[in-house]
DNA sequence: GCCGTTTTCGGCCCGACTGTTTTCAGTCG
């Protein structure tokens, strides 16, 4: 269970802006986490665990729903009492539960859950004997030797928090995706290596395709005689091993990734995919599906009493469940049971399924390649058209073109097209969208283009309401064509824009705009759930490699990874329409958009 | 605090590892 410090930002929530879905999980979330400090009813605590969860996963704005006067629908594990709290939230910002647990317990209290070793029993032990608040008080008594005297503790666990307590070991940090697969690899490659290994996997957040990694999990299959873990451990990557025994070992490399490794017996390897994999959430829904059926699921199997039903294949498991197997992009515990159930899963966008990529760069502003030359590499990558999208004039770092310039250009595509065979070029513009909104070239030449990507690359700090204005007025552009990452978030690096973007959504799906799933490994922008709100309202999604050297086409893997996750099919995806559908979009996009002059 | 195609009361996901203990509580995934 990842623990939360307060009521964090949410994909569809901003700090000025209505409450979203995940202030009022995270409120829920904080009130377990004080409960649990208050050796509350496990399963009351439980329950607001399972709120919790239920609210984070909706594809909705919860309190849009009430704003707009409708009753909230009857949800998992949100019963009456819950029910009025979130209607408490979503009035007043908070409730009355939360504030009375927050002024009894110290807030700081919920900040040492998130050191490693320390668990609600001993934060609230460590503040009721010794007046621990924070993190720097609980290094304080660890340095004085205060905390070894207290019964369950000892010398080797006041080490341990002192030494979490300073290097932060358990904090929350994400990788890209893209960074962390070639790692994993090669660290599978290891563990192959090892005699008696059968198989080994990515497993966990890696398998599902997650967009931000935090730990690498690995699966391991070998006979209990072959000592994986202490072999495991000899990899020269390793700085720290946390814990170690024959069955599980976790160690951080020496860039600060920990790897998680799991080691079973290959009768058991599609079950323990199945647990190893998750997320978590899920995992809870299928073992109480199991628990339906009267049956126990673990990593070592399906159960009937002691009588194993399925554990060698994950198909198999699922099977024993009267489920499909659900692809790992879909374990996210938002519905993907249910749909199984009623054989309503999706069929999901595929790479192969992509056409095209309306979003790429050359030499002419920061790309890396020639026109000529990301022609080709979109060829290989299996493309059959590629809109070239320059930076415009105003972004001067990226050597934006002027007027001049992308005329120049769009004579040379013409030029080029005439020669290529089996890839047409397209003439695009990834045009800025200025403080005001407007855009950084004039319509009558964006008009002499087959698509225009627009995107805000400056002023990120706009307060939330001139920030979506701005947005909403480019999009009100007769030639916009698709809003390129909308939320301009580089992951560890900037936060997402604060704007209200589910009314840019429904603006897009009146404007016949698309939206864009950026698949750079640092903007995977937008999340998966907002992909899937876009769905909901009616918005096509372009997945764009923002490509600027031949090698980028490969991010589209990650894009389409991420669109899966958002339950997309393929006709939820412009660029896998043919080129002649394609145009045919944009013309009648461009004629059903009121235009601005 | 929630929930029910055996239930409106009595359940609520499951197991490994650590450090503290002499059989287990706490934490973690």
């Amino acid at each position: 269970m990842k623990l939360t410090a307060g009521p964090p930002q949410g994909p569809l929530s901003s700090a000025q802006g209505p409450i979203g879905n995940d202030h009022i999980a995270g409120i829920f979330e904080e009130i377990a986490n004080l409960l649990e400090i208050d050796d509350a009813n496990p399963f009351r605590i439980l329950a607001y665990r399972n709120a919790a969860r239920t609210i984070r996963a909706l594809t909705f704005e919860v309190a849009e729903l009430i704003a707009s006067g409708e009753p909230l629908p009857k949800l998992r594990g949100i019963g009456v009492d819950l029910a009025g709290k979130i209607n408490e939230i979503v009035s007043s910002g908070d409730c009355a539960l939360h504030q009375r647990l927050r002024s009894t317990l110290p807030p700081g209290l919920v900040g040492l859950l998130s050191i490693a070793g320390l668990g609600p029993k001993r934060v609230k032990q460590l503040y009721h004997d010794l007046g621990i608040e924070s993190a720097q008080q609980l290094c304080r008594a660890a340095q004085q030797g205060r905390i070894r005297h207290l019964p369950g503790f000892g010398e080797k666990m006041e080490a341990r928090l002192l030494r979490a307590a300073q290097k932060g070991i358990g904090r929350d940090r994400r990788l890209p995706l893209a960074f962390v697969e070639p790692l994993a690899h090669e660290l599978i490659e290891y563990l192959r290596q090892i005699p008696g290994v059968e198989q080994a996997t990515v497993a966990g957040s890696l398998r599902r395709m997650r967009d931000t990694v935090g730990d690498i999990d690995l699966l391991v299959a070998a006979a209990p005689s072959v000592d994986v873990t202490a072999h495991f451990i000899e990899h020269p990557e390793i700085a720290t091993v946390l814990v170690k025994g024959p069955m599980r070992v976790s160690v951080l490399l020496t860039s600060g990734m920990q790897v998680d490794v799991r080691v079973v017996e290959p009768e058991v390897y599609g079950a323990a995919l199945v647990y190893f994999t998750g997320s978590k959430a899920h995992n809870i829904t299928i073992r109480q599906r199991a628990q339906k059926l009267g049956l126990k699921l673990s990593e070592y199997g399906l159960f009937r009493a002691r009588q194993c039903l399925a554990s060698s294949t994950e198909v198999a498991v699922y099977q024993a469940l009267g489920l499909p197997w659900i692809t790992p992009e879909l374990r996210e515990d938002r519905g993907e049971v249910a749909a199984a159930l009623k054989g309503r899963l999706p069929r999901l966008i595929e790479l192969s399924d992509l056409k095209g990529d309306l979003h790429a760069h050359t030499r002419a502003s920061d790309g890396g390649n020639s026109l000529e030359e990301m022609a080709f590499a979109a060829t290989a990558a299996g493309l059959e058209y590629l809109a070239i999208t320059e930076h415009s004039r105003s972004l001067r770092v990226a050597h934006g073109l002027d007027i001049e310039r992308l005329l120049e250009q769009i004579d040379q595509i013409d030029a080029l097209n005439a020669r290529l065979q089996g890839m047409t070029l397209l003439k695009g513009i990834e045009v800025d969208i200025l403080e005001d909104g407007s855009l950084d070239l004039p319509d009558d030449i964006l008009q002499r283009l087959d698509l225009v990507v627009g995107a805000v690359h400056s002023h990120f700090e706009l307060p939330l309401r001139q920030q979506t204005q701005r947005i909403l007025r480019a999009m009100d552009h007769r030639y916009f064509s698709i809003l390129a990452h909308p939320l301009c978030r580089l992951i560890n690096q900037r936060e997402p824009l604060n704007m209200d973007l589910p009314a840019i959504i429904k603006a897009a799906s009146q404007r016949g705009c698309a939206m864009e799933l950026n698949a750079q490994p640092r903007r995977m922008d937008l999340f998966d759930l907002q992909c899937q709100y876009a769905k909901d309202e009616g918005v096509l999604i372009s997945i764009n490699s923002d490509a600027h050297r031949c090698a980028d086409f490969a991010y589209l893997r990650h894009g389409v990874a991420q669109a899966r996750r958002a339950w997309l099919e393929a006709g939820d995806v412009l660029n896998t329409r043919s080129l002649a559908q394609l145009k045919v979009f944009l013309r009648d996009g461009a004629r059903e958009r009121p235009g601005r002059a």
